[in-house]
DNA sequence: TAAAAAATACCTGAAAAATGGTATTTTAAT
DNA sequence: ATTAAAATACCATTTTTCAGGTATTTTTTA
């Protein structure tokens, strides 16, 4: 049988090593490419072949949701193991539209990781229990909610707006800074509320926080 | 020569298995324990008699700044070396007030972490270049703008009233919920506005979201 | 080049939050 | 036992935001 060919990504070197030590004692994995980034890994593709990229979501430059999405454009064939340190369900659900075959939290034991890894490799997803939990919970409240918040849905203007009222700006001065009128401001506002259901914007901000929006 | 002897405390198996074949390699490093919390670490410190703990500032149960805290009281002697993923200003301080020697980023090099170590085995301090500019920048703006907000001075009942208005609260069911006065909650609104100098909870909040304090 | 989406703008009234006070009681620390 | 800090409460005024519209222009996408 072949050795599984994993390629991994992460600005963390510790954790790098953690997975290297972890793979070396593995007989049917073969690490061929270890990076800092997800361009290094990218680029690299066509060198390492591997059957499995391991990436952390938050990475310098090319971050986890775009090498995703570049790895699943050009080399479909490469399955995507993501390990992530956030839990919330815009990431979580960015992933797997993005075509994450795992969702992993760094925290997961190595037996569970190695887990993920084969049946990865078999062709099928692996999503802890948490992270199932999460997708349900969301997939449930989206249906009887009749929300459609899977993309916070929020347009450039609006989180330009939305960032100079959180450095407390007034509307007032917000329209000075853009050059547009207070009404529009006001109108942005509303906008953002209404489409995020949300009452004020201390718990839009809130929503935008825990889902590192901005 | 005595080797330096290490305990560690992370919630991220990975990372702690990094950790571990880094150490293994060393000669000097003996490692006498451990853990997935800051709990463990402390109940273990009798027997383990560490040099130095190398902990997570991110555990549940006992964080990195309690068990810091509860080790520089109780075992001055041993050093702490914080490993964070946050680089906000207030998580450096408090770990820094709390008798830490070295705050570390994750994504520290091997060759740095040993550093570190043996810098801290001396009795002396270490903090690399990011953090050193962070607190020199803290330094000089909190004595430009005499601000004094080092500790966020957040009481747990106006942490408590935060986190209502955070979930969109107003403040007359803040009152209700409480079983307060509308008029006290107002209070502790205008009181922790004060405190922090904002403006409004949207800034406020903002800077509770920034520095992990909810 | 239509049609859809985004950005612009105005209005009114109601609701909520912020400002700037004062003041008592309770709890924690010295 | 005293002090200091925290939590409680009230009031009047001003400012800001929210809710509910409608409507035009600009930009993007199909």
């Amino acid at each position: 049988m072949d050795k599984i060919k994993i390629v991994l990504a992460d600005d963390h070197q510790i954790l790098l090593d953690g997975l290297k030590s972890l793979f070396e004692k593995q007989e049917a994995i073969d690490i061929t490419g270890i990076y800092n980034n997800g361009a290094d890994l990218f680029e690299g593709i066509n060198d390492t072949m591997p059957d499995i990229a391991i990436v952390d979501i938050n990475m310098p430059g090319l971050n986890g949701l775009e090498l995703t999405l570049k790895i699943k454009k050009e080399f479909p064939a490469v399955k995507v193991i993501v390990l992530s340190m956030f839990d919330d369900i815009v990431h979580i659900m960015q992933l797997i539209k993005a075509g994450a075959s795992a969702y992993l939290f760094k925290n997961i034991s190595n037996a569970k990781l190695l887990e993920a890894i084969l049946e990865v490799e078999k062709g099928n997803t692996y999503f802890p229990a948490e992270v199932s939990a999460k997708i349900a919970a969301f997939t449930r409240s989206e249906k009887s909610k009749q929300y459609e918040i899977p993309a916070p849905a929020l347009t450039s203007r609006e989180l330009q707006i939305l960032k100079l009222i959180a450095l407390e700006y007034s509307n007032s001065k917000i329209a000075d800074t853009l050059f547009i009128s207070e009404r529009t401001v006001e109108t942005h506002r509303k906008n953002m509320l209404r489409k995020t259901n949300h009452k004020n914007m201390v718990g839009l901000l809130k929503y935008v926080f825990d889902n590192h929006l901005i």
